[in-house]
RNA sequence: CGGGGUAUAGUGUAAUGGUAGCACGAGUCUUUUGGGAAGAUUUAGUCUCGGUUCAAAUCCGAGUACCCCGACCA
């Protein structure tokens, strides 16, 4: 997969947005990543949509591993079931997008999927046979958030990849549960901020007593979190108190610092199955409310998190899992031979399935070119010019390096395809 | 939702109540090409509604949008 630059209808901005200033909503609007529609609501361009379809597909990779279902449900949300389970009312829950039909009854935009999965399940679960298994979706949610800020970190609109499980107890949803954690931190460790991101006790909201959150550490993070070394595990200040500490076993030594919250698994019981008479019957035929689970990931959420973690302060670093493309190949100054050279190298590395960005431009500057390339961030840039060529071959330099070295082409499909 | 701030060209910014200017971008031409090149030339703007005034980007009021702090955050 190859993309030329000259015909990418976005361009890069060397000025910084007047109304972003957080680090993530910056590079990736001057990046041509996104692009602002309202407060809270970004739309995804092509160099940024690429990065959202690798994150999803790593995401769906774990979820498909630990069993999950894919399905894809709706935005619009029927009011019933909300009020069955009393998170209808404006009082309840603040973040409602509601609106009005024809015929003035209302509907809602769904901001989570609890209520109407249940429901539909209520069709398909009957017997303790049926059980255990979960279902996710990567799908658009809406919550009017009374402070939409820091870029993609806190929308009022954005795909997130809900997961819901299904047992017969509690013992066997705690099964699931720790499975789920594992594929988590799978999911945090192939997208790069792996090593930034723990497991953190937190508050169970209106579900349960605790959830569990998984934190990444950033400065520019919204949450305080207590890292205990050793452990490898936190606690949100929500709830870091004695109590905790002695009931987690932990020892009083924790490191305080600001985190952005990445994911968030809940054990949500029997709260939604009882509201909405989601059902089993056991062996002797005896009527059993399923146990739940919900386990969040926010995509955009986590496309901001790996710029806020990993950028410098010339752009963005992105990790080769997610990056747009694992090449950026620049091709400097007019002289023909040069021209030619990269548009075989183009052509030869795009053939061996590498994807590339090809930098083809004319009448750009090599110091504009090279900027360019900090600022977007692909793992490996290659550059082709009358320097490159005398020294008989293509410079490489990954991004995360000061300078690059001149290779031969077979050097340079052997280390970018074994990368 | 409480508090604060801002709104001028595609972008970033200037302008005592008195000629809306600069830079970047974009278009054309020429010269350039290893860290955001140079010259010539062209292009395009005062958020909305109302008020004060001979005169409003500027002062006043309302609205809207956006940003920041806090609260909230399934």
């Amino acid at each position: 997969m190859g993309m030329r630059q000259s015909l990418l209808f976005t361009k890069t901005r060397k000025e910084v947005p007047a109304d972003e200033v957080s680090k993530n909503a910056e590079l990736l609007t001057r990046g041509g990543f996104i692009h602002k529609e309202l407060a809270g609501a970004y739309a995804y361009l092509p160099l940024g949509l690429r990065v959202v379809k690798k994150i999803e597909n790593i995401i769906r990779e774990e979820m498909n591993a630990i069993g999950g279902q894919e399905i894809s449900m709706t935005a619009l949300q029927d009011p019933e079931i909300w009020k069955k389970t009393d998170r209808w009312d404006d009082e309840k829950v603040d973040i409602w997008f509601k609106t009005k039909l024809k015929n003035e009854s209302e509907l809602g935009l769904g901001c989570t999927h609890e209520e109407p999965i249940t429901r539909m399940l209520t069709e398909y679960v009957n017997s303790y046979r049926d059980l255990p298994f979960s279902v996710y979706q990567i799908q658009t949610k809406f919550r009017n958030e009374l402070r939409a800020k820091s870029g993609l970190l806190r929308g009022r609109e954005f795909a997130m990849k809900d997961l819901y499980s299904f047992c017969r107890d509690e013992e066997e949803h705690n099964q699931f549960y720790e499975k789920s954690k594992g594929a988590y931190m799978n999911v945090f460790q192939r997208i790069g901020i792996g090593h930034l991101t723990y497991v953190t006790f937190a508050s169970g909201g209106m579900f349960s007593k605790f959830s569990h959150e998984f934190q990444t550490v950033a400065s520019t993070g919204e949450d305080t979190i207590y890292i205990h070394q050793e452990e490898n595990i936190a606690i949100n200040k929500e709830v870091f108190n004695d109590e905790v500490k002695k009931t987690l076993g932990l020892s009083d030594n924790f490191k305080e610092t600001k985190a952005i919250e990445v994911g968030n698994i809940f054990t949500l019981g029997t709260r939604f199955s009882e509201a909405l008479e989601l059902n089993f019957k056991d062996e002797d035929g005896k009527m059993h409310p399923v146990f739940m689970g919900s386990y969040g990931i926010g995509v955009g959420r986590l496309m901001g998190t790996v710029v806020e973690a990993l950028s410098d302060d010339k752009g963005i670093i992105w990790p080769e899992s997610i990056a747009p493309f694992k090449v950026h190949l620049l091709s400097l100054g007019d002289d023909e031979a040069v021209k030619t050279e990269a548009e075989n190298l183009y052509n030869s590395l795009k053939s061996a399935g590498i994807e590339i960005l090809f930098d083809d431009r004319d009448g750009i500057s090599a110091g504009e070119k090279f900027a360019d390339a900090d600022l977007l961030g692909m793992p490996y840039r290659l550059v082709v010019s009358t320097r490159s060529m005398k020294d008989g071959g293509v410079e490489m330099k990954k991004r995360t390096e000061e300078k690059g070295k001149i290779v031969s082409k077979d050097e340079l499909l052997a280390t970018i395809k074994n990368a």
